[in-house]
DNA sequence: ATAACGACTAACAGTATTGTTAATACAAAC
DNA sequence: GTTTGTATTAACAATACTGTTAGTCGTTAT
């Protein structure tokens, strides 16, 4: 048994290994195409090997699918941990930093949702990982978050509303214009650049879900 | 030339010829699956017919699929101009209307969104058709609306607001839940129904936009 | 009657796509 | 230096999918 191999010694740091090359661009692949529009010639010629090499290192396309599914789920998992995390600020305050990290995550994973969403619903097998990644919201977040809307509406510091409507809503916002980013920028709104665009969409969201919340005088 | 065919003598009006039977089965499996996803030899099946019918009847798949897609264009625009037309109503009342008619479409309607977006997405040259079915929204309906919100801001009667923004926040709530809705359900939210829980979406989307526009005291 | 036509099928053809395999090269281990 | 294991490729195999064709059957027009 070899403890290291060829290129383990003889890789530049600086350049990928072919294996690594082959996930990147089924990643890019996937993302965009789905895993049935995507092809494995397709993501070879991409990657720049043959095709020979992709079956070598990952043997099927849906184990290599697989991978790519499997990282995109724990990016999600570890960003709702994250957004859930900062539980010193006032609930106001705090709302509007979750919808501003949302986004600016979504700024950062365009294609993301439109990928999850997608796979989520063609392949119903794979709804349960996700429900198990999510678990920390349905069962935690969401409970203690309505504990604290009630005992604010009770105060009568903001309007009742349900915590799971609450996130839906913010996610309906934030993720709508990148599902359909590439339909509206094709509307040609406006002389804004996209930038402009979206910095504009963050505030409104955020301008939306306050006076939501917010209470009338 | 024959002025006319035997099946238009010899069948009966409540069974349909297998031309309308394999639109139907195309329309069917193109919403779930879209182009890609869709096999020839899948909707002959649901149809029940040999998939050389199929062919017989449309030749290719591509012009199977842009039927089912122009009648669905179709619907969407029929859709729009048929909401836009109570224009007599108070503005925050049309806008309620708007909200409701748009929301109880989706609900006749639920795969209408996804099918739409991820095509649009995956066979950018079909982007065209969407812009010149809704261009009375982006050069009548806008401009119009722009007016009216800040004729109504102007006097104090509601908060500014874009009118692409206010109706992408609408778009963004009523569509989103249809989109992910078999996700949704999956996460076996409360112990409501189907029925009760779009009913309580309706009511949110609305109170949410509604919010949105009224004027602070 | 028979020619023409629409509806229909089975069988085939062509291509795309996924996956395998036999063979080669080459470094590492012993 | 021979063996062993990894990396790599070209060529092949198998299947899936779209589309065509030749031919049958029944009805209609003349």
């Amino acid at each position: 048994m070899l403890a290291y191999t060829t290129k383990d010694i003889y890789m530049k740091d600086t350049d990928e290994t072919k294996e690594q090359l082959i996930l990147q661009a089924a990643e890019a692949e996937f993302m965009h195409k789905g895993f049935q529009g995507a092809k494995t010639a397709s993501i070879a010629k991409e990657a720049g090997v043959t095709h020979a090499m992709l079956h070598y290192y990952y043997r099927t396309k849906e184990n290599l699918f697989n991978k790519v599914f499997d990282s995109k789920m724990t990016l999600i998992a570890n960003i709702i941990i994250q957004s859930v995390t900062n539980s010193d600020v006032a609930l106001l305050e705090r709302v509007k930093l979750v919808i501003e990290s949302h986004f600016d995550f979504l700024v950062q994973n365009p294609d993301l949702p439109r990928f999850l969403i997608n796979e989520l619903i063609s392949q119903p097998d794979k709804k349960q990982i996700f429900e198990d990644k999510i678990r920390v919201i349905t069962s935690i977040v969401i409970p203690s978050l309505q504990k604290e809307l009630d005992d604010e509406a009770a105060k009568g510091a903001i309007e009742q509303i349900k915590a799971f409507d609450l996130i839906l809503n913010i996610v309906s916002l934030n993720i709508f214009v990148f599902i359909t980013f590439p339909i509206l920028k094709s509307l040609d709104f406006s002389p804004h650049t996209a930038d402009e665009f979206l910095e504009n969409r963050k505030r409104e969201n955020i301008e939306v879900i306050m006076r939501r919340l917010i209470k009338q005088k």
